[in-house]
DNA sequence: TGTACATCAGTGAACGCGCGTTCACTGATGTAC
DNA sequence: TGTACATCAGTGAACGCGCGTTCACTGATGTAC
């Protein structure tokens, strides 16, 4: 751990872990790549020769994000249930990388690297999420989406009806969306503080509202 | 309209819509009091006189996002479809609003004015979501709750355990989690840019989840 | 109706700060022969 | 095994910028009498 050398060693990693650990103190929006180097103790030049610039230490922090994903539904149950409170626990657990990848404002969501990243969480997701169905629905492929993050105004597409494809939302779709729905609005929610005098451990209270959306609540 | 007096005539109104405006176009993160003023045509220092510090602003404009929020459901029949869509077009129609609104390290949460605001939506949001049920759960009073919004890193408060109380964690409260869950993720997830390939009009494509969590998807 | 005065709202210059990025540099590493 | 050299990774000074906040100020408004 020693800065032994005039070399780090694997500077890169360690950039990448002192952006989780700084965004976990003060949320992404205060991350300053002189902070990480500071971190790393290395000079507030270093960085640039590992990521070019912020947008790209970013853009690989959600494609590492995104992977993680993926590798913590693959190694569930696939149970539908379980694959929920999977989601969850990784968003509580890795707070940092989940944050990031859903502010595609933050990096260069076009970037290769991390687009195929996301497509296997997608994947993953969509596989572990829709196991409660007899017939899954796939992923389907990114269609190089006019991402409608951040600078395009121009968000609510007012060409875009029901079912533009036939079946596009059938059942399964709409179960699909709204598991991923549920997983990603609890732990939202936990997140950011909202659910108060919820005196329970995350992932037992996200198991009991996951039984509410496979039985219903009608 | 046209700045004729040295005195602005309503600045506090003009600057929460320019925080409106340039959260909507750049995002929470890049606000900042010097572009408000310009927006309005004042002078940079003028801000304080209304709201002292930043986060003075961001704390009123996050408690007008509450009342509007309120307004929106409590204008509603009162119907569980309904109102999660209700939720769902808040969310789309006042990004700015509902950004800062969930992320509470941006403001001051303690602020009396906000929480009676974000008590009041509680209060309609609980109302509404739980309109399903033969018996409501009334917005429990909001406990002096210690925020683990930002800078306290100690979040998963390890004393927590199911069932805290008697029937905390019915059918009836879990029920209501999931369905303000899954408005919540839906609108973020649509916010984020997150559902690429789902081609309809939002609130469309909300009822059709919304319905899935009515009857469930097991 | 007029005048004195207090209060309020906005001005504009100034402060110190941390930031991203650039640049010429240098020490360390690895490869060719 | 040794030497020359190219490449790589990190340095440290410097740049220009926009920011939040402070301060003494001044113009406008409203109230007391």
């Amino acid at each position: 751990m020693a800065k032994r050398s005039y070399h780090h060693g694997d500077l890169r990693r360690a950039l990448l872990d002192a952006t989780a650990e700084a965004i976990g103190e003060a949320g992404p929006a205060a991350l300053s790549l002189r902070d990480l180097a500071r971190r790393a103790g290395v000079s507030h030049a270093a960085p640039m020769h590992h990521f070019g610039d912020k947008a790209g230490l970013l853009t690989a922090f959600a494609a590492e994000g995104f992977d993680k994903l993926s590798a913590e539904l693959s190694a569930g149950s696939g149970e539908f249930l379980e694959a929920g409170v999977a989601y969850v626990r990784f968003a509580l657990a890795h707070r940092a990388h989940f944050e990031v990848m859903f502010s595609p404002g933050l990096y260069r969501a076009e970037d290769a690297d991390l687009a195929a990243a996301r497509q296997r969480a997608r994947r993953a997701l969509y596989e572990g999420l829709a196991a409660m169905r007899a017939r899954p629905d796939p992923a389907r492929p990114d269609p190089a989406r006019p991402d409608p993050a951040r600078p395009d105004p121009a968000r609510p597409d007012p060409g875009r009806t029901v079912g533009g494809s036939a079946g596009e939302w059938d059942e399964t779709r709409a179960a699909g969306l709204a598991a991923w729905s549920v997983a990603h609005g609890f732990a939202t929610l936990w997140l950011s503080g909202a659910l108060p005098g919820t005196s329970a451990a995350p992932e037992d209270a996200a198991r009991l509202v996951f039984a509410r959306l496979r039985d219903g609540v009608g």
